[in-house]
RNA sequence: GGCCUGAUGGCGGAGUGGUUACGCAGCGGACUGCAAAUCCGUGCACCCGAGUUCGAUUCUCGGUCAGGCCUCCA
């Protein structure tokens, strides 16, 4: 099977081959947890989610090895902190468990490590040592900065020559910095905040040292994949790969690189404005997984392409919650067909997903093939098994149809409900059996108030609760 | 100001040098006591201009528009 993926730093598709096919390494930029967060930053955890699926299908499940970071040690968190009075651990241990919960919603497995700046701060403070050690980095006024003068190929991943940027900088230069463009990798804590000891006196480390120290310490150095959000390519990652290049023991480009390929999905946009939480048109990931299932909000994000700009609106969600509705639909309709005695190739059913992970086009196939088996039971043509087989396969790569029909469209309702529906679709039954059809369409109006839609059937009346948002 | 993306039908969204997926919504029909679900059929698009070509929505250049990055940011 060939994966193909787009590489940002090659600005086009390139096979994917990994380093290693026994050992495949992939690290994506997680989150800063000092709140919710919106629906936007889940976008990463969904499409990088989808890759995993793909990679350990194609590589084994322990063949890979997936590293999402945890930013806890920020001057969020310390305002969060300050605000509510309680130490920063409080703060990042609550919105983890918010993250992590929200991220399973969504259906994403856990990565394999979720490594914390906090719990990486040795390795930190050794690969700044180093840094310092081969001229890579210098001390000036309590900081430690990087000299971008260091690596010869600082630019090139986002296409942004030094002298370009300085021309259009608009941030002052600390003037403690020999070139602008240097950044932090160490800064002395303000009076109160939570510091750790260091060379260099007592700090904490800038933004973009804690990622290349735990790729170092979680995977090592090179990984094959690394990932995040398009608006991380600079400065962010072109600063990891300036400083994870001159880090490494053997010297600038000493080992054969940093990242084999470089992976960044688009934006997710609320009404043509990127979703951003200064400009407060946030939704947040946790007050919609209480209106829609997770796998709703799943679909939605996954419906374009991950390089694509994402438009975050009601229809969109509405959309999703009807193509998964029919999904399900086939799948219950098909319930008593054992799946299996597939001939097709899994490689047929991943070929949309092969394709740098062409989501819209892997759910064109989805559809296809629940048309297909659906048709397949209704004649009756012996060929369900198989499709519904391939049809559930492509669906767990993707990540979806991971419930019972039944649970689909019933799941929302509570035991007594259920007992109170279950008389209300018998007493129908009856005054329709009587030809009562006016007693039958008031008991429909009935169960209509309760958020329940009737569908009469060859085998008795069927139900689901309708779309709750 | 510099750099980088994108522009497909009413909406969402793939893809392609020549017959342009699919979903939703719409319309007609079948089925139904009426519906729902399902099935059959059907209308609707490739930003503008130039170039390359037998032929461009697809390639090239220019333009327009939109978005992003250059400051925390998925």
């Amino acid at each position: 099977m060939s994966l193909t993926l787009y590489d940002t730093m090659a600005r086009k598709k390139r096979p994917f081959v990994p380093a290693n096919p026994r050992r495949v390494t992939m690290y994506v930029c997680g989150p800063t947890v000092y709140n919710y967060s919106h629906i936007g930053n889940f976008r990463p955890v969904v499409v990088f989610d989808v890759l995993f699926r793909v990679l350990r299908r194609i590589y084994g499940e322990s063949a890979v090895l997936y590293a999402a970071n945890v930013t806890d040690v920020d001057d969020k968190i310390n305002a969060k902190a300050a605000e509510e009075g309680v130490p920063i651990g409080e703060i990042t241990d609550r919105y983890l468990a918010a993250y992590n919960g929200d991220a399973q919603a969504l259906g994403a497995l856990m990565p394999t490590a979720q490594p914390r700046a906090t719990q990486t701060m040795a390795a930190i403070i050794a690969m700044i040592g180093r840094l310092v050690h081969n001229n890579s980095a210098y001390a000036a006024e309590g900081h430690v900065l990087f000299d971008t003068q260091a690596y010869g190929d600082y630019g090139k991943l986002s296409g942004r020559p030094l002298d370009e940027m300085i021309a259009g900088a608009r941030v002052e230069v600390a003037p403690y910095k020999r070139h602008p463009a240097d950044f932090v990798l160490w800064k002395p804590s303000k009076p109160g905040e939570p510091e750790w000891e260091s060379p260099w006196g007592p700090g904490r480390p800038g933004w973009h040292i804690e990622c290349t120290a735990m790729i170092e310490q979680e995977l090592g150095l090179p990984i094959d994949i690394h990932g995040g959000g398009i608006d991380l390519v600079f400065p962010h990652h072109e600063n990891e790969l300036a400083q994870g290049m001159c880090a490494d023991p053997g010297g600038n480009g000493g080992h054969a690189g940093y990242a084999h390929y470089w992976l960044h999905n688009g934006f997710l946009n609320m009404a043509d404005e990127k979703m951003s939480k200064s400009l407060g048109n946030v939704t947040l990931a946790h007050d919609l997984l209480k209106l829609q299932p997770g796998e709703v909000i799943r679909w939605a994000l996954l419906a374009a392409h991950y390089r694509q700009p994402l438009a975050w609106t009601d229809d969109a969600l509405s959309q999703a919650r009807n193509s998964l509705d029919h999904l399900y639909g086939v799948l219950g309709r098909a319930r008593h067909i054992e799946a299996g005695g597939s001939g097709a190739l899994l490689e047929d059913q991943l070929e949309p997903l092969l394709d740098d992970l062409n989501t819209p086009a892997g759910m064109f196939l989805l559809k296809k093939l629940a048309n297909d088996l659906d048709a397949a039971v209704r004649k009756d043509t012996g060929a369900a098994p198989a499709i519904k087989q391939d049809l559930l396969a492509l669906a767990e790569v993707m990540g979806f149809l991971t419930q019972d029909p039944q649970v689909w469209f019933q799941g929302g309702a509570d035991a007594g409900l259920k007992i109170e529906i279950d008389a209300l679709i018998a007493a129908r039954d009856a005054a329709r059996a009587a030809k009562d059809w006016g007693e039958a369409d008031r008991i429909r109006a009935e169960l209509t108030a309760l958020n329940i839609e009737v569908m009469d059937g060859p085998a008795g009346a069927t139900w689901r609760m309708k779309e709750q948002a």
